[in-house]
DNA sequence: AGTCTACTTTACGTAAACGTCAAGCTAGTC
DNA sequence: GACTAGCTTGACGTTTACGTAAAGTAGACT
């Protein structure tokens, strides 16, 4: 129903096309369909069902890129849903509801803040083991050197 | 055997203690000693014995945080014994061992670009849902001053 | 009509990172 | 000398985040 007649020539790849498929999705973000599907299961995503199959508009996108940073930040995906839920009841919602928002998001602002500092102190570390390194490997050259 | 008379009294707590049960160890890191044990299991701890019992010294403890602040960062306890690994063989190795751990270290250091970058838009993200989580409030005192 | 190809659901499997008993040792205390 | 607190090993259980077939469907091409 309402199919408007969108330019569907000329409009080739502007980054912010029409829909995509699951395997489209998967291609794009390098996950699996399966990886995909899970994440629908556990609420993180809503396609639209066009008969059986999925079918995944720029929110689903968005929404997908949201999550695998999450992930790579080692949130788990019970918590990335809390984020997405605060995402999208932030408008609507008593008064109760969005202080609790604001208190969930001052607690996961505290979160990044460590792990901030977290990757500060271990770049640190990364810097001095290569140091360390580096000066072994001259050593093993000068030694070769006298040789 | 070599007990070296220490200065056991009057040196309480000046955070670089002789040594730690496992039980201390787990209090002041907020884990179980269960874990403790497991990543000892993993071989990220090492951890001298006194007969049965384990005995845990500053080489522990530092490991031990490091692993800890891994995890936060959402290194798999793998990747971490990667990096102790690197950490303890640092000064010896052949010379394509250390090219290597240098290979390793640029990868890591690769990983933490882009976990700065992840917090970098995550904070922003929340930014945007906080303001207009405050807008809603906003608008709700608004009615409720009408009213 | 037959055959790909890409999707679908269902369901069992698995690796990681512990949790949770159970049962036993041991050093210090009442 | 019984008791308690804190340690030990062993083993099975649990949660998370998918992987991996199996079996079916639906559209496009030959």
């Amino acid at each position: 129903m309402s199919d408007a007649p969108q330019p569907a020539t000329l409009e080739r790849s502007t980054s912010s096309r029409r829909s995509y498929t699951i395997g489209e999705l998967a291609k794009v973000f390098e996950v699996t369909p399966r990886t995909i599907r899970f994440y629908e299961q556990e609420g993180l995503l809503t396609p639209e069902r066009r008969g059986r199959n999925r079918v995944y508009h720029e929110k689903d996108r968005v929404r997908l890129k949201l999550t695998l940073r999450g992930k790579r930040l080692g949130f788990s995906l019970a918590e990335i849903r809390e984020v997405i839920q605060l995402y999208d009841r932030a408008p609507d919602g008593d008064e109760r509801q969005l202080q609790r928002l604001l208190d969930i998001l001052a607690e996961k602002r505290l979160a990044m803040q460590q792990q901030l500092e977290d990757i500060r102190v271990l770049q640190q570390e990364l810097d001095d083991v290569e140091t360390r390194c580096r000066e072994s490997l001259q050593v093993l050259k000068a030694a070769r050197g006298k040789r």
